[in-house]
DNA sequence: TCCTAATGATGTTTTTATAAGACAAAAGGC
DNA sequence: GCCTTTTGTCTTATAAAAACATCATTAGGA
């Protein structure tokens, strides 16, 4: 009876999982998979397969992901090569900034 | 004692976890945000704010989006407003597909 | 150089995700 | 319309994530 706090996530947040999971769901049909076959591949239950397709926010960004890959969707826009040379590049970049950040007040991007 | 399987992810997907998460820390470094302010925005443990910086498959989708956002990352190259548009057109295009699958021998990019 | 605060790391507990199995509903092919 | 099989959903049990508290390390500002 006790009462569930769930986590609550931005509209951004809930657009983007959603336009990943219909990004799934739809091509998994296109390329008639059927979701036993797909999460059989994917070394996943159905159970899960079927929460992902559903845009659960609490399922692992690792199976998503990996899902994603079994269908030959492109995370950001990369194939496999270009996300090498991104990574290439932003860790270039990581190198230069400070390891650490201090105190001071911050402005965020709180608009969404 | 007992052999822990833990579960393997493709090369892949390795790598666009590792591009996201190397956003996120040099994006937090950037707008000179600690960790510290960053996970109580987000309502999350520092403990995860970490995993989630050094990539860890194992963490839930909806906070690694969640993070991002606050941050002011774009998914999918997408803005919120794109994000509408792009939901509306692939929901158009699911209601056109059919809803089931029928087993046929099937296809799927095993090259990555 | 010194000092403070940010980050890394570890162990424990609690909460939650995931797997597995079973059942019901219904879509799509014939 | 019928039949098969896909998919949705629920329950239980197990594995794992996440929170929390704490201690150690060290970067970076003064």
């Amino acid at each position: 009876m006790t009462k569930k706090e769930k986590r609550t996530y931005s509209r951004y947040t809930v657009e983007a999982l959603q336009l990943l999971s219909s990004l799934i769901k739809t091509t998994r049909v296109e390329k008639k998979i059927t979701m036993q076959d797909l999460c059989e591949r994917a070394g996943i239950s159905r159970d899960l397969l079927s929460r992902i397709e559903r845009a659960d926010p609490a399922c692992s960004i690792g199976v998503v992901f990996e899902v994603s890959a079994l269908l030959g969707i492109d995370l950001f826009q990369s194939d496999y090569s270009d996300l090498l040379i991104k990574n290439k590049l932003i860790k270039e970049k990581l190198t230069l900034l400070p390891q650490r950040v201090k105190n001071t007040v911050i402005e965020v991007d709180d608009n969404f």
